[in-house]
DNA sequence: CTCAGAATCAGCCTAAAGTATGAGGGAAAA
DNA sequence: TTTTCCCTCATACTTTAGGCTGATTCTGAG
């Protein structure tokens, strides 16, 4: 019951407004029946107000439009950009993970001579390894390797 | 005159519609006339008739409703090139300007055969600045010189 | 099973990087 | 003015990096 009240309230309001205005037209005539050349006046008299009440009821009433705008924000990843491994660029390369490892402690400045100590390796070994690795990255020295895996997001 | 006309279009629409109307009423009067008890159903007419005019001209004639949603959409950047000189770690390691240079194309990848050329320095200035710069930064090799760099914010 | 790729190692050679020492010129501070 | 950096260049030497060739072992895909 309420929610049928709620639902035709344009409907009843303007039911109510009609019957009122209907009323007083009603007894406007009374006074102005005996000037019977004032019809005119009284018909543009209600014109003119039911006018203004159906311009307020298309204001009032009527839902207004939602224009939704969406504002890109550039957001700024913080301070420790959590890196996660660029796959495509990796496979690109075609490293292996053997490879990628040398290529890491490479980053991370340490000579060939240490990265095989730290891999229980022989030197020759990383030598082959770091080989392969600027071959397939192309690139001609190390800093550059560095610098290209870092841009492409291959390590950190 | 144009733009008066185009101005005023509400208002000459109304205008017209207005006088049409009575025009019309006036035709139905004759009509109507014999019948006096038919006074109310007639002025319910108009009044429903200029209900609807009014909602018309509001509907048409008034700048729409618009309620503007401003949705922030979130665009990540990677990695965001805004980098900020580390000052004060840069004035710790005591690098000349040269020296700094030379370190930045050194992280570039750049030899220092190539740093000399693009500085028009031979390459004995370039081992001259590099030496010092691994001195300066307490390292032994360009790679380690690179990694410590960047990370102290000194080269981005 | 065979073949390809990955990982391991070695030797040899050149190129690049790094160390050490010295030295001249210029600009700014003491 | 003298001192102190900075930038420049050179020569000689050692170490590291990188290129090239070739070899062995292992594993997974066809």
């Amino acid at each position: 019951m309420r929610k049928w009240l709620t639902k035709h309230k344009s409907t009843i309001l303007y039911t109510i407004s009609l019957a009122i205005l209907l009323f007083v037209l009603r007894w406007l005539e009374l006074r102005f029946l005996v000037i019977n050349n004032a019809f005119e006046i009284y018909a543009g008299g209600i014109a003119i107000l039911f006018t203004a009440l159906g311009i307020w009821l298309a204001l009032k009433l009527s839902t207004p439009k939602v224009n939704t705008v969406v504002v890109e924000k550039e957001v700024f990843l913080p301070r420790p950009p959590e890196f996660t491994v660029n796959e495509k660029e990796l496979e690109k390369t075609g490293l292996s993970g053997r490879e990628l490892e040398v290529l890491q402690l490479m980053a991370e400045g340490l000579s060939n001579q240490e990265i095989a100590a730290k891999l229980y390796v022989s030197l020759s070994t990383i030598k082959t390894h770091s080989s392969k690795v600027l071959e397939k990255m192309d690139v001609r020295r190390r800093t550059q390797a560095i610098d290209k895996a870092k841009k492409l997001n291959i390590i950190p």
